[in-house]
DNA sequence: AACCGCATCGGCCGAACGGCCGATCTCTAA
DNA sequence: TTAGAGATCGGCCGTTCGGCCGATGCGGTT
């Protein structure tokens, strides 16, 4: 109803399960599907790989409409090819504009889930950082360049310096984070978001 | 006037420059800033560091508005400490919503912002993995280990094997994913999300 | 019984790595 | 002006890595 009252948008279908929600949109290929994630015979999940998950050639847009907020349900959402996550208390003004959304291809996700996947996206300082001993501008490049596999001749050669140079900003690089090899300047770099 | 007209939404300030803005900020303790990134005098990423940055005590809700959404900028922004990303085309409903969103600790980020985050986030699935061959789980046990920084000589002992299995699985490792040192098993592992 | 994938082990060797020493140059701050 | 931090470079040396050969045993399938 809700949905429906906006001029701009028309439901052309609703369905009771998963099965003949994947059925229903195979046959009116509608330009956004609205799914619950606990749903009869197939999970909302699992529609959702088959309509939009990695490997579909014509992928559905899918916003996952739901009262859970776990976040194994919002990840596996996502992953599944998901392109919103709504929560029940969102409100109807947010519905709409997730539907609105989705249909242009871009995605909203409900601002309580947002503030979570924030956490995880855009605030990966953490423990491990040299806190009492910040890495360089160029240690950091060096680093991104390690995490990526370049043997010490490679980052020599991008970065227009000699091998000893690379060598010695490893050493203090090692001091510096506390480390033993350069794998664990990789682990580093992708456990702090240095590199993603 | 939007955000005013508002029966919860009340507007106590607007300035003209970064430095006001904090400075206004500081005085009137708003529930939520809204900042544009173009500012005079204090950048609004600046200005969102001082107020929400990583460190702050009592940090401020801050949801930047802007024209430009630069990838450079989203992430810069969020990484400051905004708790919204909103683009200015997005019309006065989400900019309600995120308001109200900040207000209570939530983050609403622009549809077209979002599908590029999700893309980062939630789709770690990637080409490199070997699809044409898999590795076994004894392979993957060391892979997990390399990815953690382990010497084979560690990755011995914890598997209770020897040197020389070690570097027969490496090998092996090394074959099936198409790397050729042990970093980019490492970057393999963390991009595929075999460790995290 | 024969085959094959998997895990296990050994030896050899060149290349890469990492530690440790010292050195010069530039820029900034005291 | 002096002091310090950062970036740059070189040499030496022991350890680790990774490639390449081979081998054994074990559990499945044909």
């Amino acid at each position: 109803m809700i949905l429906d009252a906006q001029p701009d948008i028309e439901v052309v279908a609703a369905v009771a399960d998963g099965a003949e929600a994947v059925a229903q949109a195979r046959r009116l290929r509608p330009d956004v599907c609205l799914l619950d994630i606990r749903m009869p015979k197939l999970d909302g999940l699992e529609v959702t790989r088959v309509l939009a998950g990695p490997g579909v050639e014509n992928p559905f847009r899918v916003v996952i409409v739901t009262t859970f907020d776990l976040d194994e349900y919002v990840y596996g959402a996502l992953r599944s090819g998901a392109t919103g996550f709504l929560l029940k208390d969102s409100g109807p003004t947010l519905l709409i504009e997730a539907v609105r959304a989705a249909a242009a291809g871009d995605a909203l996700v409900s601002p309580s889930v947002t503030v979570r996947l924030l956490q995880h996206v855009a605030q990966p300082r953490r423990a491990p950082a040299p806190v009492n001993d910040p890495l360089t501008d160029r240690e950091l490049d060096v680093v991104r360049l390690i995490a990526r596999g370049r043997t010490n001749q490679e980052v020599a050669a991008e970065l227009f310096v000699s091998l000893s140079t690379v060598k010695t900003h490893l050493g203090s690089i090692f001091a510096k984070l506390g480390v033993r090899n350069r794998v664990e300047i990789a682990a580093w770099a992708w456990e702090s978001g240095v590199v993603s």
